[in-house]
DNA sequence: CTACATGTGGCACTCAGTGTCACTTCAAGG
DNA sequence: CCTTGAAGTGACACTGAGTGCCACATGTAG
């Protein structure tokens, strides 16, 4: 069977999905691209999209939900030996480490969901997943409750180093990533008095 | 002229309106009151709503910009005699102290903010301004620049702790949001190890 | 009384998101 | 080979936020 009856172009899974959203959104902007045009760029109705993604504003999140689960289970391999601090380092490096291939989309990815003010505001409710896996590890580590202040404001530290840090990337190319994210996690340890 | 032409209960400045609408949300819910019920409940046509508020979520915040503006005025009128953290310390809770005859409709305009999905995703964008004046101060009391990594990251812990002393006072209505604030501030500052 | 600026309402339109229902696809089991 | 049922899909209609446009009212300065 050469030909399926189906529309072999047909894009059937949330992450080609966000790719093929993502290129809209670069020809024509964010406000610029209709659902409709993302549904008939991948073969589908309107109606299908809705059910890949809750939102248009999701789309440029892809997958995040599976990273955040890859992202807990790093910490809780972490030995007892490592400091609190020095997992969190790691794992948050790890987590934005991104294979070269995929470097440029995720820029693109990344410079949408900071600079547009829909996704800006938006984005709090993906990182509320990713930052109270930070707070779980903090509080499980500290022997406190996950209710305390101390995980979250600390947690909160962190998304804004790791946002500052893409920032400063998105300004400049030319630089790693994971160095920017390195230097800036450096910083804000050094302003943490206690051992965390 | 004892009746104007004008319907005399129109309401026509930002403060009422949000305080019209707030009564509604806390009747029929966030997402259960239309932009048309708050204007027929104010007198107002939708369309004249828009010139008032550029989004439904904007509703909530009232004249959230003028007290940044006070904010900004309360942190530059500071002594230099004052340390920064002592300054943002007094600036912060001033800034959430509100008058007894107010207290309830604020607890209910916050519990909307944290609560509601769509809200607390839009308040980013609000809170970006906040944000901002402290983030300013920090810069000029240090010496640094703005688009510095470190008054950022600052900026955004001081807002984790503002959110997160919120979220206890929904929860115990009895303690003052004061003094919640200021033990949340002296937690706070005790992570820092330098002097701001 | 006129002229002009500002505020308002009505109307039509775009677009995101949802509920409903009919249809297709496909795999399991007779 | 046929049936049955589950899961995915598409068409359609509807609600509600937000915007552009234009006509009308109000109020103020000359």
């Amino acid at each position: 069977m050469p030909e399926s009856p189906v529309d072999s172009r047909r894009v059937t899974s949330v992450a080609e999905l966000s790719r093929v959203g993502l290129e809209l959104f670069l020809q024509n902007g964010f406000e610029g691209t209709t659902v409709e045009d993302i549904a008939t760029a991948a073969g589908i109705s309107r109606r299908t999209f809705f059910r890949y993604f809750a939102s248009k504003n999701d789309v440029p999140w892809g997958d995040f939900d599976v990273l955040v689960d890859r992202l807990r289970t790093h910490l809780r391999a972490t030995p007892a030996g490592v400091s609190t601090i020095a997992a969190l380092h790691a794992a948050i490096v790890d987590f934005n480490d991104y294979p070269k291939a995929e470097q440029d989309r995720h820029r693109q990815r990344m410079d949408l969901l900071l600079n547009v003010p829909v996704l800006v505001a938006h984005s709090t409710l993906r990182y509320a997943s990713w930052r109270q896996a930070i707070a779980e590890f903090i509080a499980a580590r500290s022997g406190t409750s996950v209710a305390a202040l101390r995980p979250h404001v600390v947690s909160w530290a962190y998304q804004a180093a790791s946002i500052a840090s893409y920032e400063v990337w998105l300004r400049q190319p030319r630089v790693e990533l994971t160095a920017v994210l390195d230097e800036a996690l450096t910083t804000l340890e050094q302003e943490f008095r206690r051992p965390a």
